[in-house]
DNA sequence: CCCTGATTCGC
DNA sequence: GCGAATCAGG
């Protein structure tokens, strides 16, 4: 795959939406999220409301000369891992938020087909975030890595999870009279 | 262990 | 220019 117009903009982007470089890389196919990396860079486009401090590292350099990865050990890109199955666990709720129960999510929110999982392959440490209508053919489960015992993975958590702080009080409604 | 971005450097 | 290997950190 090359960097077509398209999918560098594309790339543009997810990045400055914030997704992460293996995100980004899984929705447009066919490249690592080293070569997403490396791109950001090239466009200059890296550093997104990060540190500012430590700009200066003192790099150390690589040994010497790649341990040869000859031609036959680069399958794709990192891929969720699919062991066996195990019980879902959908408690974990922070006590000072309030969970909003997953709905049928927007077409905005795509997983790409490569990362979803199914019922059947989910694990204890898979987002089950679930997409789609869950009576639709379509339907499926982000399948994102999350932390154990977490249900979620760090972008469905912040969206399943709103802290109490947001939650705005009922009261600001106009005059209701009567 | 999982992940993140940053960097180097052979290609 | 590209991106695997590697580093450094969470």
């Amino acid at each position: 795959m090359s960097w077509t117009n398209e999918r560098v903009e594309l790339l543009k982007k997810l990045w400055t939406d914030g997704l992460s470089a293996s995100q980004i890389a899984g929705e447009l196919g066919g490249v690592t999220r080293n070569a997403v990396i490396g791109k950001v860079h090239r466009l200059g486009l890296s550093g997104r409301a990060k540190t500012a401090a430590p700009a200066a590292k003192p790099r150390k350099a690589r040994p010497a000369a790649a341990p040869a990865a000859s031609s036959s050990s680069r399958p794709a890109s990192a891929q969720p891992q699919t062991q066996g199955a195990t019980a879902l666990k959908m408690d974990a709720e922070p006590a000072n938020v309030i969970a909003i129960k997953p709905q049928i999510e927007p077409v905005a929110e795509l997983v790409p087909i490569s990362e979803r999982a199914t019922i059947l392959t989910l694990t204890e440490r898979t987002c089950k975030w679930p997409i789609g209508d869950p009576s639709s053919p379509d339907f499926y489960f982000c399948g994102r890595n999350s932390d154990v015992g977490v249900p979620y993975c760090a972008h469905h958590c912040k969206v399943a999870y709103q802290p109490v702080s947001d939650r705005r009080r009922s009261n600001d409604r106009k005059a209701i009279s009567a």
